[in-house]
DNA sequence: CGATTATTCAAGTGTTCGATTGATTAATGG
DNA sequence: CCATTAATCAATCGAACACTTGAATAATCG
């Protein structure tokens, strides 16, 4: 009876997020959605799916109303609906690190060994970045840079960043991030930097954990 | 190359959980779980589900690392791997509330509007739920309540209450409370004991949702 | 207006999922 | 050691999903 359908209806509502986030590539759409506002083809390039493909998991994302749309000429640009997405991305994300060792295992095959900071140090790390002790290199593309860049950093993308090695100090120390903790260009940066000669370091930490941790990013006007 | 199979891989995983929650038979059994730990059968009948699809669900939940299975004598025993899995819940619980106008529609339309409570009224009658100034209801199955429950309460299953009505005093206000929001075992309680005379009202808050509050619940020995 | 480009739609196909059914395993108790 | 009970397994079938392909739509610009 009343019940039944009350409790029925409302786990199936639930279960709209969770078909939403149930697809690898819907994920990764969400994590560069993370990152700022993007035409369907950029998601397309990014994520490495065909054009009509991301069109249809951004129609699901949009059923789940997790992602908005926007038509601005002749392309359609993709948000997410809300930073509370982001943020319920994030909660999903740390409960399947604590949860699922295999992802741990995942990234330590792929740091190997080099990359992991101790906890202290990476505090400390982010404490020079915050109070702008050190560079801070932003290596995504320019156009998640416009969105919104942790304060101070300087934008030069992976892509560009061997042929702009004259605009970094060779004193200073380098400090280079990118999405988050699964993103590789900042890893591909320190590596270059480092052959290069540079004192680099990479910080894992994306605009999304900045942001969370309550610390003012720049940038984003978001011209609703 | 490497970096390419080091997203996919991630987002896999990550997947594994949106999986186990893309369901909603198994959101009401995380949701069941919530309250605590329950057998294969306890869980069917709650849900209204068949066991051999319950045990399934709950083979999928499990193979996320979201539940743990522990045999003891003829039973399995079912219960959350952590209760970071029950945050998560409620995480993705509020962003479907804020997102999904249609939940609110589904509430409002079985509360049929006699039920809402001012925000105001609500915080004063949770504070004076937790200082014990009036008569807490527990009115969910006595194993969910032995699981964990408010400090306070009285356990009296909904099925009960009409035959146990004078374990109640007449004189003061009680406040029955069941498993959280979505749940109409307490408004079921409510309407028999205004009904009976009693003076009677609703609390939405279950225990996950007292608990996140940061206050204490009693009860669990969860002697692993 | 016609060409171009970004996006969506529609159809097709192979795969996975969800629930049911009946058989099987595992622990308990007479 | 057989009967009982709880849970799982295995097989099945229809529904839903994921991705591709090619056509359709919609905005822009010469």
């Amino acid at each position: 009876m009343a019940e039944a359908s009350l409790k029925k209806a409302v786990y199936e509502q639930l279960a709209r997020i969770g078909k939403a986030v149930a697809s690898p590539p819907r994920l990764e759409l969400l994590d560069l959605l993370c990152q700022g506002p993007r035409t369907v083809e950029g998601l397309a390039r990014e994520a490495g799916l065909s054009v009509a493909n991301t069109s249809q998991h951004l129609q699901i994302l949009h059923a789940a109303r997790l992602v908005e749309a926007r038509k601005e000429g002749l392309f359609v640009t993709y948000r997410l609906a809300d930073q509370q997405v982001c943020e319920f991305y994030r909660t999903l994300r740390t409960l399947a690190e604590s949860r699922l060792a295999e992802i741990e295992a995942i990234v330590r095959m792929f740091n190997s060994g080099r990359e992991s900071l101790e906890p202290v140090e990476k505090q400390a790390l982010l404490e020079r970045v915050r109070r702008a002790e050190v560079i801070v290199l932003d290596v995504r593309p320019p156009e998640e840079y416009r969105a919104a860049h942790i304060p101070g950093a300087v934008s030069i993308p992976l892509k560009e960043l061997k042929a702009h090695l004259s605009m970094l100090p060779r004193g200073r120390e380098i400090v280079a991030y990118c999405r988050g903790p699964y993103c590789v260009l900042a890893v591909e940066a320190v590596k270059l930097l480092c052959a290069k000669g540079f004192r680099a370091v990479r910080m894992d930490y994306g605009v999304p954990e900045w942001r969370a941790e309550g610390w003012p990013v720049t940038g984003g006007e978001d011209p609703r």
